[in-house]
DNA sequence: CGCCTTAGTAAGTTACCGTTACTAATGTAG
DNA sequence: CTACATTAGTAACGGTAACTTACTAAGGCG
């Protein structure tokens, strides 16, 4: 590591601690957070407030003392966006450095009966509204969210089963699109980007991510960041099988957690049709069948695949999202239950099962965030070449 | 993060490329591989060969231009102890920075019918033991590898079956015998520590360790690093669940996979006594029942736990060791099958199942290994508290 | 013998951060 | 209302780490 590495990495330090708390902080404050001191810190803020990555807001007093500067990560400065591909549409969100969300546009399409390239070029239209909503202000670069398992470094699409696609270069593809002129394009699966809107709420948390929608995905965060795992999809617990020679997956093995208790595998076995919406499938099942009985099996299941999950990360917090986090409080007891009768960490303390917040599209809002994360990572790279 | 840790950083930097490469290196080669420049490592490596940390060979002559000369880790001029407790012996390994093997003193005693204090008393002694074998030469630290789950701080030990403790303070009351006069001990899992003597021959790896002894344990290691968890306890794979409601494992649960693939169970199951060594299990179960379906049945219960955790972790190597090592060519065939019927790795490449070289008293060995941790991390407090 | 190549060093420069000591701006006790 | 306490932030200086440049050391090769 070289000096220029040096201050790199505490400009990149002191931009995060701004970023990460949801107040504005002086900048004693972050001197104190950050362990730094109070001069260079000053010196730190002054290059980001003269490259408009940080605002300074007007004196605060607050009891005694010289009153403090209230320092935040600047509004529309840059953009961020995040891309969404799912089946029935495609959405762009653009995001600046404070979280705002700048613009968002989507258009509503049936990606499965068009063509690839249909959905490269609509993909690249929402990019262009996208920046040309945004002005003058530079963006980032892009982070596409979609439902199935993609290249390690993230350039092709290896399948994507509700999308029918299989190998597709859609990343490359859409990279090189005229309209893009060049903007750095990464995609990642759609539930391991939404795990990105819980990160804010838990700073250095460690904890076991799932989440529930046609398929069961979900991510691993350890200390706050989010594990990539060799080819990008670590925590994949959909599927883990919790029964040998079980059911058929859509994946073409037996037993995965996704035969029994994802959207299609349950919404198929009941013998409903495919208009019942994700969240009211509990309650369609719950028609035909016993509530109880449905949430005990759901709950038993996802219990079970946690708690090997658990077992062997050494981990003692999971996170509910997706249809599961509308029925966390119902199946939380089942699943506890299953929990705690399986896992080592009971052995140290409680295991924790905690609901998503669930704001709407949160793989949408993921990408956005995680297309920011250069900015983030390396403040001065990106205040060389753009001021 | 400050420039004097920054100091510290790459002194740890060039201290490590030397530790991790087999051969010794010139001041250019570590310059090369640091990315730091030739003055930069000449000056850190000047520090490091005056506090007798790094040796200086003399001069070799390889191919034209100036002969370079070959820097490796100092021997001797401290040690670090591994201390192992297991329930008929134990035993303190002393080594030194350059991997050598200084002293080694086991003592046999049956643990389980003596008393903690006992315990205490003898590692005690053995640890003043190796010390003295050492000379006048300082001592790093101890790190003690125990059967059993310990707390995260690694102070206590939970428990350890195989001991007979539940709950025992060991640590703490070794570190306050007046024979250590103060040197910091640290407690680990057993199988944990063994997964160190790995790392030198996998640098930047990432594996799954799974090791088959009295029960089954293991560890995760991501980029040449070994995962601890919360608790200290990760890579823990004996406890994953392979079949709901199955056998009842030592630990009180059900469908552990160490009920059915660790030394006890199978011993228990086949009706045999205690005394048949843990080398010999596969054979002596092959007496009475048929060799492949012995085979066949660990395979296929070890595969499915592999095949969920790798899932999980999503990490395409497994590292086969403990007991699983000499039969790993055997059991090979079918823990492959199992897992690639399972393991959505495979989708990716291929998964490999390794077997470990298999050094003796590889826990011994690990622990030793990590004792040295402090100096590697930190070259700079130790030469400043040594020299 | 001159030239090329590679290892390593010396001297000087740049740059980052810390220390010290200050100013700024407010509240509070007497 | 003044002196003082308190906290925020800055200015100037100094130490130190690492980089740049230019050199020497030591060997091979034609």
């Amino acid at each position: 590591m070289q000096s220029t590495d040096l201050r790199e990495h505490n400009l990149s330090v002191v931009l995060r601690s701004l970023v990460a708390s949801s107040e504005p902080a002086s900048r004693a404050a972050i001197a104190k957070a950050t362990r730094l001191t109070k001069p260079t810190v000053s010196k730190l803020v002054e290059e980001l407030v003269g490259a408009g990555l940080v605002q300074e807001g007007s004196p605060q007093v607050r009891g005694t003392g010289r009153p403090i500067v209230p320092l935040s990560p600047a509004q529309g400065t840059l953009v961020a966006l995040g891309l969404e591909v799912a089946a029935d549409h495609i959405s762009c969100l653009a995001v600046d450095l404070a979280g705002r969300e700048v613009s968002q546009h989507t258009e509503y399409l049936h990606v499965t009966a068009r063509s690839v390239d249909a959905a490269v070029d609509r993909s690249a239209r929402l990019i262009a509204a996208a920046r040309t909503a945004a002005g003058a202000v530079p963006t980032v670069g892009i982070c596409v969210a979609l439902p199935g398992r993609i290249s390690p470094d993230g350039s092709r699409v290896l399948s994507a089963p509700n999308l029918g696609w299989t190998d597709v270069p859609f990343v490359e593809r859409l990279a090189a699109h005229p309209l893009l002129d060049g903007l750095p394009v990464r995609a990642q699966n759609d539930n391991r980007l939404a795990v990105n809107t819980e990160l804010d709420r838990r700073p250095g948390a460690s904890f076991l991510y799932v989440r529930g929608s046609t398929g069961v995905g979900g991510a691993i965060v350890l200390e706050g960041s989010v594990l990539d795992g060799q080819h990008g999809w670590a925590g994949e617990i959909g599927h883990t099988v919790i029964e040998q020679g079980g059911a058929r997956c859509r994946c073409g093995r037996r037993g995965c957690l996704e035969a029994y208790v994802s959207y299609h595998a349950l919404r198929e076995r009941a013998g409903l049709s495919e208009d019942v919406l994700i969240e009211d499938l509990v309650d369609a099942l719950a028609l035909s069948t016993d509530r109880a009985e449905v949430i005990g099996t759901i709950g038993r299941s996802l219990g079970l695949a946690i708690a090997n999950a658990l077992n062997v990360l050494d981990l003692s917090t999971v996170v509910l999202s997706g249809y599961l986090a509308p029925i966390a409080e119902e199946i939380s007891p089942v699943v506890r239950a299953t929990v705690e009768a399986h896992a080592l960490a009971v052995e140290a303390g409680p295991v924790t099962i905690e609901r998503s917040d669930g704001l709407a599209d949160p793989s949408l809002r993921g990408a956005a965030r995680a297309a920011l994360d250069p900015v983030l990572t390396s403040p001065g790279t990106w205040i060389r070449q753009h001021v």
